[in-house]
RNA sequence: GACCCUAUCGUCCAGUGGCCUAGGACAUCGCCCUUUCACGGCGAGAACACGGGUUCGAAUCCCGUUAGGGUCACCA
């Protein structure tokens, strides 16, 4: 790269952020990243009727949950503000005027003002969809006439996208717009704006479209389209962005777990796919389920806490830590959690129907007492030597194992499933196991 | 309708003329591990859209067809 890198994303804040669009961003911010550029983020915010603060809120939000940071932009601010474009008039008054005097804008019976089209074939080398040649005297419209002249402003003032876009990537100084594929048929329309106003047009680089497992285009209601229902569903950002990466874009070998340091030295777009990649939220779970089973515990604690918290268990790390230790591998999602480990902080836990029953089968208390008995005074108290007593006793009254272990499991936390035995009556504690397992006696007796 | 992009297992990718009887991952199925649930291990099934070329040789290059996607707005 001969200058300095700067891209941006630049999203218009009319729905939710769509995982598309956080590719879109997760791309242009690796790029950044990777050469040390600058990333920007732009509100394209100039259809006042389309545009909601939650919107708006939504990005941000899903940005910083995923982890993107914008060297410019709004909260960061930077050299090139304001970076929305419901503030940047003046500067499109500016530009437009100098198409106006130069004889490339005119403005129509209706009011609108609109960009005389060269309609000269045109070439230009995409970044991911290589050499692209259009002769644009042959585009028409629908209905078979010529293409109609772009506007750049309606007749109420309002500026159209492709002219801003086109002004504030020229303002900006991006070097490098990469955007969705959905632009690449637009891009001749924008190089010719370039031209028009004497400016040499970026790179271009277009990323084929996220399209549902079926094949449809994903849509708001799609299951997994916004950005919000991951941070909602309990998953870990680090998968979320590693799932998405990979959805359209290959390290050339077979990784499927990149940290974003890998992403960061790894990508370019020569990896880039150009064929549509089709939703697989099955994956995209698994790899969650891959991350909250090897992420530091440290982080994992801190992606826990929220959801610990929501749901009303609190402690110190030291004591959060053990237990989460102890479920962490089959945790699916952090949402999950409570379930998982509610019965560690509480003396009251239910018992579960299931839990219940094997409780009430005939002989279990007297297994529960039997091991109540053996563990009163067993030492040390860790995980392997309560195992190695519970066989023995297993064996002494010459029964499986499995006839200690779930009347033990289902009497300490109320569950038939759960972590290993073992390590959760470590964890738990000899005084309170030995009260639950009275708990239980008491609660089933008789 | 015009123009543009694309086309390898159900899905995501690898494969850039011989190493391909096409490789990995998710999902599916089977077996193993196991106190539950998971994790994990091993294994199976599963694809080069079709038709023409080019070439000694094609998943790989060219053309066509078909299919999918996109753009042609006073939306972004």
């Amino acid at each position: 790269m001969s200058s300095k890198v700067r891209v941006r994303f630049a999203p218009s804040p009319t729905g939710y952020l769509h995982v598309g669009g956080a590719r879109t961003a997760l791309f242009n911010w690796v790029f950044a990243r990777k050469h040390g550029g600058t990333f920007v983020l732009r509100i394209e915010d100039t259809d006042i009727a389309r545009n909601t603060d939650e919107a708006m809120q939504a990005i941000f939000d899903g940005m910083r949950w995923l982890g993107l940071d914008w060297d410019e932009g709004p909260h960061a601010g930077g050299q090139c503000g304001p970076y929305f474009q419901s503030q940047r008039g003046a500067i499109y008054e500016r530009y437009a005027q100098k198409l106006v005097e130069g004889g490339k804008a005119y403005t129509d019976e209706a009011g609108a003002l609109r960009f005389r089209l060269p309609r000269q074939p045109l070439a230009f080398d995409d970044l991911v969809c290589g050499h692209i040649e259009i002769d644009r005297s042959k585009s028409q419209s629908r209905d078979g006439s010529p293409e109609a002249d772009m506007t750049i402003r309606r007749a109420d003032g309002g500026w159209i996208f492709h002219f801003v876009n086109v002004v504030d990537d020229i303002e900006m100084g991006i070097t490098h717009v990469v955007r969705g594929e959905d632009h690449l048929s637009n891009t001749p329309k924008h190089i010719e704006l370039y031209q028009a106003l004497g400016v040499e047009p970026p790179q271009f680089g277009h990323i084929p479209l996220i399209l549902n497992k079926d094949g449809s285009k994903m849509s708001k209601r799609d299951q997994g389209a916004a950005v919000g229902s991951y941070i909602e569903g309990g998953y870990a950002p680090e998968a979320v962005v590693n799932y998405i990466a990979l959805l359209g874009w290959s390290p050339k070998d077979d990784s499927e777990k990149l940290s974003v340091d890998e992403l960061i030295a790894r990508f370019d777009f020569s990896g880039v796919n150009r064929k549509g990649a089709h939703f697989d939220l099955e994956k995209c779970n698994w790899l969650n389920a891959q991350y909250l089973m090897h992420l530091p515990m440290d982080r994992y604690l801190a992606l826990a806490l929220p959801w610990l918290e929501k749901a009303g268990i609190t402690g110190d790390d030291a004591t959060l830590t053990p237990v989460l230790a102890l479920v962490r591998e089959k945790v699916k999602f952090l949402t999950e959690l409570p379930d998982w480990i509610g019965f560690f902080f509480t003396e009251e836990y239910p018992f579960l129907p299931d839990a219940e029953e094997k409780l009430r089968k005939p002989g279990a208390l007297d297994r529960i007492a039997q091991l109540a008995e053996a563990y009163r005074a067993i030492e040390p108290w860790d995980s392997a030597t309560l195992e190695v007593k519970l066989k023995e006793l297993a064996a002494t009254h010459g029964v499986k194992a499995a006839e200690f272990v779930h009347p033990a499991r289902t009497a300490v936390s109320g569950k038939t499933v759960g972590p290993s035995l073992y390590h959760m009556l470590e964890v738990l504690g000899r005084e309170r196991v030995l009260k639950r397992f009275a708990r239980a006696t008491q609660t089933f007796a008789g």
